[in-house]
DNA sequence: GCTGGCAGTTGACATTTATCAATCGAATGC
DNA sequence: GCATTCGATTGATAAATGTCAACTGCCAGC
């Protein structure tokens, strides 16, 4: 198996290495940490909708997403809900890989995607070694855990009108900041990650008219960012991402 | 302000320091590094009721409650709501103090607490050179995400009547176990911790009477402990806590 | 041993959200 | 070009949850 695994990672173009050479995780460890964890991982295409992890397993890697997009999702009693989006590059699951403990999520690619996974022990075993990497995933951890908090606030805090209406904001941010940009995920897994049913989000995108939101198919107009900004009360402390 | 500070660490009675020695976070570190800290930290009392800290504020400490309880609470738009309840032994706030960044909770004394400050520059700096206290940081960092992370999974899976009913099981086993036991908080804190109203939460104590839940004030007895968990399907993904 | 205060409960009602069924509409495949 | 499929929408309805007001019961303080 770790021949395949040197194989495959022999094929990593440049650009993906010093793109993951590049991420905060990596950035500040000592070279040769990084090519000892680069040696004992490897990268993989996956097609769309394929389930990379189930929630249960024990973790015995780090993902990194290079390209495409994860969707980590949970399940209990029959019901299912979307716990977040991954987009690259970034890392999942960390937090399991470093506890040696099983998954809390699943997660199943959204589209194609370029996975690079490196085994948990191996993460642990520079972690040790290398104080800098040390330093960088327990940053990484604490902006995760702000991050499931923010969510947690959202959630507790909110109705689902009012978190639709802060969502799109955040959205709109991220894509520059026009009046018009278009959703990145199908509104049924929007709906969930807001812990909505589909049919409440197109009662809920409706509700938002008044506060100046157009929706034409998944592209959102907003023609009143005032109005939408009044009603949302968008908060750092609970949507800064 | 130093000498104020070490003032009151030399009046920290020994019991209490080797207690947190024992914590799972300092418990493997050098033993210089742990004196550094407890000579940079200070202890104090609280009456109840006090607001220690404030969302949005900057972290200038991490917290560590030594005895009494501890709420911390978020609020948003005049809304309010408990997201956990600390108990001593242990640490509060540890991932705004190791990113430096705002608060994302406050901080309430729920009764008369004894509490731990260790200021935030100090932990960093001694995270620095310690890979045993930065392993620690990073495994007490992870568990924590892993609370979080289940508690999105309650919120989001669940109804109230089910989430209820899985608290109430959570609670019997950390009392030991037992058939009958006693409510570690206040119905109206319970109910904001599960993300109802109090109101609701009476209601649902009723909804559970026909899985033989009994509720007496704050004592509560399973009186049919198959017909509570047949209902509550407790999940360790969800519910070890 | 009153009595005021307060957490908790209860009932009536409003709002929010979910469910179910039907339909629409754009994309896909033959 | 047409049928099929699937996500999205809509309407009707049910269930869950919140709100408001009144009331209960217990405890603390005089």
């Amino acid at each position: 198996m770790r021949t395949y695994t040197q194989l495959v990672t022999l094929g990593m173009p440049d650009s993906h290495l010093s793109e993951i050479r590049d991420l905060h995780l990596f950035s500040d460890m000592e070279d040769e940490h990084f090519q000892q964890l680069v040696r004992a991982s490897y990268v993989q295409n996956f097609p769309p909708q394929i389930e990379l992890i189930t929630e249960g397993d024990p973790s015995d890697f780090l993902h990194i997403l290079l390209s495409g997009s994860v969707d980590l999702f949970s399940s209990w009693n029959a019901r299912e809900t979307s716990m977040a989006t991954v987009r690259p590059v970034s890392t999942f699951i960390l937090a399991a890989s470093v506890r040696d403990a099983p998954y809390l999520m699943s997660a199943r690619t959204l589209e194609k995607s370029r996975i690079m996974l490196i085994p948990s022990q191996d993460l642990r075993e520079v972690f040790g070694k290398d104080i800098q990497f040390a330093q960088a995933i327990v940053d990484e951890l604490a902006q995760c855990y702000r991050g499931v908090i923010k969510n947690t606030k959202d959630l507790k805090l909110r109705t689902s009108l009012e978190r639709l209406a802060n969502h799109l904001l955040r959205q709109q941010a991220r894509a520059g900041g026009g009046a018009t940009f278009v959703l990145d995920s199908e509104k049924r897994r929007l709906a969930s990650v807001l812990g909505m049913t589909s049919e409440n989000l197109s009662r809920a995108f409706k509700g938002l008219r008044p506060y100046g939101v157009e929706v034409k198919g998944s592209q959102i107009t907003i023609t009143n960012q005032q109005d939408l900004e009044g009603f949302a009360k968008p908060n750092p402390l609970i949507d800064h991402r």
